[in-house]
DNA sequence: GCCGTTTTCGGCCCGACTGTTTTCAGTCG
């Protein structure tokens, strides 16, 4: 069927492209990379980029807005006529005209010199514009010939620093994980505190708002005396290379390529320092240009106001409190600085009190040496309790997952007769008769009916056929979900930060499916699948579908990662009332057997 | 390119540090 075809039948032509959020915010981060290196209005540049980072924060698909009549693209904050015209573009024909006019004129691998730390754009395209430096080897080339320092504004230091930030740039060091980036804090915080003279101490950054990977680390000291903490820093073991070291603030890198930025600031800036630091860099802006309105100026040192006569008065700056009461704000968790729903609900009166590591109250996903757990039933039992949780679901693997030893029908029966056996044995904590049951790659469960009929709590999961089509495994999932058996899709989108890409899956069908049939989704703790993610939360938060956050814990010491699962909650915005096993076993019972 | 309790033009957060500079531009967070 041609078009005109479906011109004259009335036929609804099939959507040409599927592109998602993230694929869309991508071709914005390109055009404003390229558009940088063409030196174009910064402000330009960053309407792009804040474009793309609204879209990826946004929790339904760009394609539901412009199917719906009732509502405009525009209506995005950050998104005008120009940017909404050109996602219709993008939604439409996959491809923006615009994008390709930019890659004539400037070859995408010049993109690779931003890489380098210490090269802008502005001194990357000098180096293409002079030099036809058009790749990261180029570059090291015409360093190492000595041709950069004869080009106006670079000197011989400079052409250093470009040579040192290449080695960065050429390892294409990945953010680090939250998990990970903990224990360099641990370790970094041990030291610095054998100083003396520090007085205060906190970390800020993406790392204190509980990101899922960490880029840099951010400290903030008070001290009397900033060299003298500054020496000691200095000593630090693990630092390969010292940046920059100012009066008030030293940057360094660690042997791993962690970058480490020390700030020390006097008592009265501390909290206008911690604020500052902490960010987001999107959240901050939105802060000053609040300041600005009310005749205000707020920086790392304290919030001011601008007299007449360029005198300004400090009004506060002692603890963070006092900064955003200064403004007229709420005192804002760390983990919901970014700029997405904080300011709305400040304005409201509405900010959410979020769940805690202390309101959890269960834990519904676990596995024994009965799979691939390392730990008999009793201890994992044992373990629980020891956390004051009360109650758990027992739930290793369906036959499917072979190498996991995965149970099958006899097998999963015999466990349950011995959980059984072992309930008598403790009467403080319930013991949930559950299962972890492959979703096939066909489709279809991986135990009968009769057997899953007889569980407590069944956790639907994909572990294979992850690279099917959207079509095939948003099928596949949509279909679990339908099973009344099930009571929850574990780890929902599959991805493993930093190392697995998510599946395929539609994941907005999967929130209607589930709020329909009356399931729970996952949010898994473990910290490197933390699946759902922050936008994913606050969208099943929107469907009215309760989140579970589970340990998925593979042995005693496992079950201590609720407290990421907790962490990354928080950045959703969700409230212990949004999360099931938040709930006394009574009311999550109740929950339970009414499927919300 | 976006936006509006300075609303259709003229703004757009703010400061530390470095290097190449003779007063400041570039980069970074």
């Amino acid at each position: 069927m041609s078009f005109a075809d479906c011109f004259y039948t009335g036929y609804e032509m099939p959507k040409l492209t599927d592109m998602t959020n993230r694929e869309i915010a991508e071709v914005f981060e390109q055009v404003a990379d390229l558009l940088e290196f063409e030196g174009a209005n910064p402000f330009r540049v960053g309407a792009y980029r804040n474009g793309a980072r609204k879209i990826s924060d946004l929790p339904e698909p760009l394609s539901a807005i412009v199917d719906d009549e009732q509502r405009q693209l525009t209506d995005i904050d950050g998104i005008g006529k120009d940017l909404a015209e050109k996602i219709g573009t993008l939604l439409a024909t996959g491809s923006l005209p615009m994008l390709a006019e930019l890659l004539e004129r400037i070859p995408s691998t010049v993109l690779a010199l931003l890489r380098v730390p210490g090269l802008g754009p502005k001194k990357a395209a000098i180096l293409y514009q002079e030099l036809g430096v058009n790749s990261l080897e180029d570059l090291r080339n015409v360093c190492e010939a000595e041709q950069v320092r004869g080009l106006k504004g670079f000197g011989a230091k400079t052409e250093a620093t470009i040579l040192k930030g290449l080695a960065v740039a050429e390892t294409a060091l990945e953010r680090m994980r939250w998990v990970e980036a903990d224990a360099v804090v641990t370790e970094l915080l041990d030291f610095l505190r054998q100083h003396a003279g520090i007085k205060q101490m906190e970390m800020a950054g993406s790392y204190r708002r509980g990101c899922e990977t960490v880029g840099d680390l951010d400290v903030l000291v008070e001290a009397a005396d900033a060299s003298a903490v500054m020496d000691h820093f200095g000593n630090y073991p693990e630092i390969a290379d010292v940046l920059a070291c100012g009066d008030t603030k030293m940057s360094v890198r660690l042997a791993h390529g962690l970058q480490i930025d020390l700030r020390v600031v006097p008592s009265e800036s501390f909290g206008a320092a911690l604020q500052y630091f902490t960010g987001s860099k999107d959240h901050n802006v939105v802060v000053r240009g609040r300041a600005k309105q009310q005749g205000l100026k707020v920086n790392e040192w304290g919030v001011f106001r601008e007299d007449a006569q360029e005198a300004e008065t400090y009004l506060a700056g002692r603890t963070e409190e006092d900064v955003y009461a200064a403004l007229g704000l709420p005192w804002f968790p760390p983990e919901v600085r970014e700029a997405r729903e904080e300011f709305d609900w400040a304005s409201q009166g509405a900010l959410p009190q979020l769940v805690e590591l202390a309101d959890i109250r269960g834990d519904l996903h676990m596995h024994t040496s009965a799979s691939d757990g390392k730990a008999s039933l009793t201890e994992m039992i044992e373990a629980a309790r020891a956390r004051g949780l009360q109650y758990i679901a027992i739930t290793d693997h369906s036959q499917r997952v072979s190498m996991a030893g995965g149970l099958d029908g006899a097998r999963l029966r015999a466990q349950w007769a011995e959980i059984d056996r072992i309930r008598k044995e403790f009467d403080d904590i319930v013991v949930l008769k559950g299962i972890e049951c492959d979703i096939l790659e066909r489709g279809g469960m991986d135990l009968p009916d009769d057997v899953l009929a007889e569980a407590d709590w069944v956790i639907a999961s994909v572990h294979y056929g992850q690279r099917q089509s959207r079509e095939q495994i948003t099928e596949r999932i949509l279909g679990a979900l339908e099973n009344p058996h099930v009571d929850i899709l574990a780890h929902p989108t599959g991805r493993l930060i930093n190392r697995r890409e998510p599946y395929a899956v539609d994941i907005d069908q999967v929130f209607v499916a589930a709020s329909k049939h009356g399931k729970f989704l996952e949010l898994n703790a473990n910290p490197a699948r933390l699946d759902l993610h922050d936008i994913h939360c606050a969208a099943a938060k929107r469907h009215g579908i309760p989140i579970v956050i589970s340990t998925d814990a593979h042995s005693p010491a496992g079950l201590e990662v609720m407290r990421h699962g907790v962490q990354q909650a928080r950045r959703g915005g969700i409230t212990p009332a949004d999360v099931a096993n938040a709930r006394s076993w009574e009311k999550f019972r109740g929950l339970l057997e009414q499927k919300y």
